[in-house]
DNA sequence: ACTACCTTTGACCACCTGGTTAAACCAAAT
DNA sequence: ATTTGGTTTAACCAGGTGGTCAAAGGTAGT
């Protein structure tokens, strides 16, 4: 840590980070971010103008987090499976850190979905090459006799849908933290295992 | 349709339904809910007296309609791989003509989580019994080595997923309204093969 | 001491929000 | 025709909302 001293600015963007998360667009409170911060609610406005610019800057954030690790792996240089279980692991550990982020993410999605591209471009990331990366490894590494798009979103979806799902799983079926805690650490290797176990079925004999 | 001359009530709740749906709780405005049924807004109030008592009448309804399907086919005397293509079919079809509602659940459960098991109660279902049907079927029918709790969340995640993401995948990869009904399409295939096949790997020999 | 510039604050405002209320409406019963 | 009860409306209100503004504070250069 070169600068531990947080400017007001970054506490700001933290403090909004945190009631964005929490509450989303609607929820939050431009007095609850200053209250967060620890300042007078002008100071907000005056380093962020209104409150669309200060969610937009916390919802690039938090996309960026969530793409950045995904393209990282898959465009590394591993093998497919070592991929699959590299980003389960990474992804599981993050979310489970940062339960909000991606039904945040989500919802974002559905109010502004025009902007993601560009947010695509800021992060230096096409979804092409990864489509394009990702189908070269399940077609010729593996030669498999499935639509790589599909296995694409069914990793995503393991990943991430348990994670977002938290309340439901946690309240229907009586889990403690610890147990939940003890449940997603399973699907580490759980679900790699699942994927792994499915591919088996489409390859070409 | 013995009545299809709805109440005013009826229309109010349908109204509210939309809004709510689309906005979310903090997003939702009772003057557009009033707008959206055509009525003034103090008949919003003299019907459900204010706007959590009609948040909780749609929340509970938009959770029943999820819930009840799945309680109903996994409950069923079908084999085990036959209530996964049956579940995922019906559920992909239903979730893409009712796109905000899982999204709006999980919302809704981040908020007031404690009301589940009252729901539970109220639609007259158990999820003890459930997992206890699903084990059942994992551990004695199939003589699977793996926990079907995992496979249970696998399900729900893979048939859910797709559908929150649908702006997500949409803009990133630019599909269109047809090709994305296309790919919900293949996956009430693509996805109990997937499973069914993950599934094999776990055969005790 | 003065200036110039950035930072921070309290007071303020126009507008919107959920909610209330009293009065009007209207169909059925008397 | 009048009463009665549920239904519907317009007008209104208190509190909260994002946002503005002028002034005060602070710091570095002169």
């Amino acid at each position: 840590m070169e600068n531990p001293v947080k400017t007001t600015e970054e506490r700001i963007l933290e403090a909004a980070k945190r009631v964005f998360h929490a509450k989303g667009y609607d929820g939050a409170r431009m007095q609850e971010i200053a209250d967060e911060a620890g300042v007078n609610k002008s100071l907000v406005h005056y380093y962020y103008r209104n409150k669309d610019n200060i969610f937009q800057a916390v919802f690039e954030d938090a996309f960026a987090q969530l793409i950045a690790a995904l393209n990282e792996i898959f465009i590394s240089e591993r093998t497919f499976p070592s991929k699959i279980e590299t980003f389960i692991s990474y992804y599981v550990t993050f979310l489970s850190k940062n339960p909000y982020l991606p039904l945040f993410i989500l919802n974002g999605l559905y109010e502004k979905p025009e902007q993601i591209k560009t947010m695509f471009e800021k992060i230096h990331l096409s979804p092409d090459h990864l489509m394009q990366q990702i189908h070269l490894q399940v077609k010729e590494e593996l030669n498999l006799d499935i639509d790589p798009f599909h296995i694409f979103i069914n990793i995503l979806a393991l990943s991430i849908f348990p994670v977002v799902a938290r309340p439901l799983i946690q309240t229907i079926f009586g889990f403690s933290n610890e147990q939940i805690g003890q449940f997603y650490e399973e699907r580490k290797t759980v679900v790699p295992e699942f994927i792994l176990n499915a591919l088996k079925g489409y390859e070409k004999r």
